[in-house]
DNA sequence: CGGGCGATTGACTTTCGTCAACGCGTGTGG
DNA sequence: CCACACGCGTTGACGAAAGTCAATCGCCCG
């Protein structure tokens, strides 16, 4: 949570995150249910969080790479009400809640950093929900595609290639598609030139033509 | 934001909401762009969210009605990134953030209480995407439904019956579905005896066949 | 090298969206 | 006070989009 702060809060709170946690790939942070105590940062890897409802029903709600914060939804009930699991081996800082309130009182920055920080993930979920609720499958496909690469060049990656630490069936969870209609649309942007796909990897070709097909005009994509 | 505090804690937080706006049905409460100075809590009528992207897409990203608050999003970049429109004639307090803030470090109940005023909301968000993730149309409708009839009766009102306060158009947007689709399902759920449906005033006869709905095995509704 | 999971592709079905016509009510102005 | 108009809602016929079911392929990993 790097943040320009005078040193000694930044001394502070390093020690408040000195813990850390491995996870091997497919291994869960917290499930739900389980008692909140404590936000995490991913440090390193990437993490996907599930809600399962009551019964069966089950949607990917988020992916998460460095610098993200996990567990906010445990605040309300001091219990988390979602699962968390490592896509591939990652690492996370663990903020423990009570600690990180205390030093908030103390630090105005850090408390309107927080703020922050959960504003800005009713702000990614608000997008989200634009997206499952008016887009068609190909425009959904597109701005996963653009938003994780943008993701990714933030953090010093390529802006045109990259591979995926999800599965379709994943990707189709959380876009509110079955994995075969992300199949198929992956195959047609190959088809059109857009991308190139073999397997998890990645290279977009036309960015611009991808962004304007999340544009709500979009019958058919630009040339 | 009634919690049970100390009686002084108390004042100083009526001190600070003391500030109320009204609004007419149909008046913007804020829109996407204007400052962030303030939360809103809703103290009686309801209003919507519209996110609107930069090209003309629209979604209604939630309905808000009594004791919920409104601003959250714009705490991120101070700056609102939605729109919010009273759907009929509401009153709102002004909470003025930094008079929050400062409140928030003197007394830790109110800092817990905010956040988990935040963290509800993403639970909120989580829901919604889930019934846009993975529900089909009429399952949609009915947990919308029953989503409605039980926050109204949390605050006192009948639990079989409801006014609508929001349009098939508003209500479609909001589900990730056309205004026809809407009103088809309204009319499915009347001939199967699930409800009673008069303009907008709708009764629930069957909320246990509505559950029933919301569960993903639902291909039949129960009898 | 073999097994299994994940991905692709095809054929068909279902669901929902689209376009269009019409009906109902409410509120406003004559 | 009545009539009309407009916004909102309903309904139908049709088409497009995505889901389902099933077969096959191809990587990886053991």
């Amino acid at each position: 949570m790097p943040v320009d702060l005078p040193p000694q809060e930044l001394d502070a709170i390093d020690r408040m995150v000195s813990n850390r946690r491995r996870l091997l790939k497919g291994q869960r942070l917290y499930v739900a249910g389980q008692p909140f105590q404590a936000l995490y940062a991913v440090r390193s890897g990437t993490l996907k969080s599930v809600m399962t409802s009551d019964e069966g029903r089950s949607q990917v709600t988020g992916f998460f790479m460095s610098g993200e914060i996990l567990g906010l939804e445990g605040i309300l009930e001091n219990q988390h009400t979602c699962n968390t699991i490592a896509l591939e081996d990652a690492e996370v800082c663990i903020i423990p809640y009570e600690e990180l309130n205390t030093l908030s009182r103390q630090f105005p920055a850090l408390q309107s950093h927080m703020h922050r920080v959960m504003s800005r993930e009713l702000v990614k979920d608000h997008a989200t929900l634009m997206m499952l609720g008016s887009m068609r499958a190909e425009e959904r496909v597109a701005a996963f595609l653009l938003n994780l690469i943008d993701r990714l060049q933030k953090r010093g990656f390529s802006s045109s290639e990259l591979v995926l630490r999800m599965t379709r069936d994943e990707i189709g969870s959380f876009l509110g598609l079955k994995l075969e209609t992300v199949s198929r649309t992956f195959s047609k942007f190959v088809e059109d030139g857009l991308i190139e796909a073999r397997q998890r990897h990645i290279r977009i070709l036309r960015p611009d033509a991808l962004a304007a097909m999340t544009l709500p005009n979009a019958k058919s994509a630009a040339n």
